[in-house]
RNA sequence: GGGGCUGUAGCUCAGUGGUUAGAGCAGGGGACUCAUAAUCCCUUGGUCGUCGGUUCAAGUCCGACCGGCCCUACCA
């Protein structure tokens, strides 16, 4: 038996889970299910990912606490997950008094090691935030080509890389200030003298194959930069010991998160954290995404090497999840949330069609809905459910025949494919395995078709044929559902239900299941309803404002500057306008007019309202019709040139082309009151 | 700019240098009725991105080019 400690990497606590993240987590499950099954000992870690800048900022942003958001955002993270089948041996979080000490831990051997340097180094500061900016914060001009707008490490144009402190004009995207360049001390850990131990290392077998190429030729091959692992105060972290005011930077901390959340769950079962990773009988498997690889592939097992902990048996590296092709986007809907996907699919869906699509390589894997809709439905609806439906009702006053009967070898072909199909799990290639288990699906429905149990049944006389032919399918039917159990627990559990017996060990099937009882068929699976998928796409296209990582506004104080607010007023003054929705059910251009649109307002049944505005410039009365607008409806009517005014609409800005209407949200209805 | 990956049927993908390149889905035709319009049988469909090289033999190895995705260290 094997002992395994499996990771995956930890969500940053600033925003939802959402079916991108979902790639990673199902892997990991899938293979950490396969191992159990296979009688292997596993402990599955992850965690939240709780410090840095992003996290402060957000917290500011809600008004509260850092530990409060995190607490908040953890309780999120687990409820999806558990939504989805994933499950934990232990979730903790990287701000945990355990993981504090395993940074302590490591931070003493580096120092011990004199892999440590001081050094100040020039940063941008905003004065007005009180912090210092990392490049993302900051936006400027380009000093190499010129292009407004840029990053502050690099230019999108032109592709140079600078320092934030040579960019043009640099702007704080957190303030709209002009940050000024401090200096501060940095401490860096010189990962170089660890060079010829990270070449061997990663060329040993433990990465993929195009990771390793990709850090022989893009790391490897010079000197290693020495690596910025501390940030001056204020920083949500872990403040760092012997170098008071400055913190461990997020990435020191967070995969030192997988030791600390393992002490927290060998604490609480009696376990030693020696044994999991201080000992040659453990394998360490991490599941990470290709965008972190030389963080888990160079600085990590740099650290654990210089600490004395155990390196990473084997690193497993995803690509991407892109949908239809294209990346995830909020404006298509297609930057789904896992809470929004359980409002409408079964996460079963989700988890077998991922396991179709992931191999052992690096690659990207494309979720297209009609595919999706077609496997589901084919492939598990259709041949793999449907055996057992089509079979278990015509024995099940009389259960399974006692000795397994004469199949034409159709149940060794099956229990032979096991191995094969447990190697490609093993290896995480996991769209092998799929394909080998439907090629045996596709074996079993011929089967059934040939022997015609519908035909059985109407002569008493071949009664026994009958439980036979049903014995067989469900057995085949049984055989799949182990074989598919670590991608589709809940499957596995239906099955164990109607043969009365429950799935739990890969060997099981290697033996046939005779003599016991069939219990009444019940669903296992819905058919996919494609309409839900529209659903869930169109409900994904609104909650593009929700979850942002960072404030992305810049928004400058010009308007406000032009009109200063005005004098104070009361509620009573507030409440004296009658503000109300109404619908624009009439526009006409008022031809002699210059600047005039006229409107016929519905505030609701009959109540119609006729309103001169001056929106002409801005407008055409032809979209006009149709939407909603706010209007002021106790507006002593006012006599106008080419008619009576019945009250006003409201809208911002200068004027010109610059008019803008108020619309209410969706759902506000004409008539009522805006307040 | 540098680097990694990738290009095979309408779609998604298999294809350890060795017959005439395969599967699933979709399309077409038929059968069946036990099953969630599920299943079964038959069938249409390909200049394997392009050009060149190595080889008795290339989808497979090598090179160049064209297209796509991604990474590029202080965003996590």
């Amino acid at each position: 038996m094997r002992q395994l400690l499996v990771t995956s990497a930890l969500p940053y606590a600033n925003g939802p889970i959402h079916i991108g993240h979902l790639v990673e987590y199902l892997q990991t499950d899938i293979w950490v299910r396969f191992q159990k099954m296979s009688g292997n000992r596993c402990t599955y870690i992850c965690a939240d990912d709780t410090h840095g800048t992003a996290i402060t900022i957000r917290a500011q942003a809600e008004g509260r606490s850092e530990e409060e958001l995190i607490a908040e955002v953890s309780e999120a993270h687990q409820r999806d997950f558990s939504g989805f089948g994933i499950e934990f041996d232990h979730y903790g979080s990287t701000n945990s008094e355990e993981s504090r000490a395993v940074c302590h831990e490591i931070w003493t051997a580096l120092r011990k090691a004199d892999m440590i340097k001081e050094e100040e180094i020039d940063q941008l500061f905003d004065t007005e935030k009180g912090v210092f900016l990392a490049d993302r914060f900051v936006r400027g001009t380009c000093p190499n080509c010129g292009s407004t707008d840029q990053p502050g490490d690099n230019c999108d144009k032109c592709n140079a890389t600078y320092s934030p402190a040579d960019l043009i004009d640099p702007v704080s995207t957190l303030s709209g200030t002009t940050p000024e360049i401090r200096s501060a001390k940095h401490l860096f850990v010189q990962i170089e003298k660890l060079h010829g131990f990270l070449n061997d290392w990663t060329q040993s077998g433990t990465l993929p194959s195009e990771s390793a190429n990709y850090l022989k030729n893009f790391f490897l091959n010079e000197p290693l930069r020495d690596w910025d692992i501390s940030r001056p105060g204020p920083y949500f972290g872990f403040e760092i010991p012997d170098s008071p005011g400055n913190y461990w930077y997020v990435w020191y901390d967070a995969p030192i998160g997988y030791i600390g959340t393992t002490k927290q769950w060998c604490d609480a079962n009696g376990e030693k954290l020696d044994d999991w990773w201080k000992s040659e009988n453990t394998e360490v498997h991490h599941f990470i995404g290709k965008d972190i690889q030389y963080f888990h592939t160079l600085f990590w097992p740099a650290m654990l090497k210089t600490a004395g902990f155990s390196l990473p048996t084997k690193v497993h590296i995803h690509g991407f999840l892109t949908v239809d092709g294209e990346k995830m986007s909020k404006s298509r809907g297609t930057f789904i949330e896992a809470a929004k996907y359980l409002d409408h699919l079964d996460p079963s869906y989700l988890r077998y069609y991922y396991a179709t699509r992931l191999s052992s390589r690096v690659e990207d894997l494309d979720l297209n809905p009609e595919e999706f809709v077609s496997k589901i439905n084919s492939d598990l609806v259709g041949k793999v459910v449907n055996l057992a439906s089509r079979t278990a009702k015509f024995i099940q006053n009389v259960g399974l025949s006692s000795e397994y009967p004469d199949d034409g070898g159709l149940f060794e072909t099956f229990a032979a494919k096991g191995s094969d199909i447990s190697e490609a799990y093993e290896a995480g290639d996991f769209s092998k395995a799929m394909r080998m288990i439907m090629e045996l699906a596709d074996q079993a429905n011929p089967f059934v078709e040939n022997n015609a149990p519908w035909e059985l049944r109407k002569d008493e006389s071949k009664a026994q044929e009958l439980q036979d032919v049903c014995t067989v399918s469900l057995n085949l039917f049984r055989t799949l559902a182990i074989y598919l159990a670590p991608v589709l627990p809940e499957l596995a559990i239906k099955a164990g239900e109607l043969l009365g017996e429950e799935l739990t060990s890969w060997d099981q099937a290697q033996k046939p299941l005779t003599g016991s009882a069939v219990n009444k068929f019940k669903h296992m699976m819905q058919r996919v309803d494609p309409a839900k998928i529209e659903a869930m796409i169109e409900e994904s296209k609104q909650v593009e404002t929700t979850s942002t990582t960072a404030p992305l506004f810049e928004d400058s104080g010009d308007a406000l500057a032009a009109t200063p607010l005005g004098e104070e007023i009361t509620i009573d003054d507030f409440l004296k306008p009658d503000l109300r929705v109404a619908r624009i059910i009439e526009a006409n251009e008022v031809p002699e007019a210059r600047k005039l649109i006229q409107l016929t307002l519905s505030l609701g049944g009959d109540e119609t309202r006729n309103v001169f505005a001056g929106i002409k410039s801005a407008y055409e009365p032809g979209e006009l019709v149709g939407r909603l607008v706010v209007m002021v409806a106790n507006l002593a009517p006012r006599k106008m040139k080419f008619g009576v005014s019945e009250g006003m609409i409201i809208a911002s800005g200068p004027g010109g082309k610059d008019i803008f209407l108020l619309s209410p949200d969706e759902g506000a209805v004409p008539g009522q009151r805006v307040g």
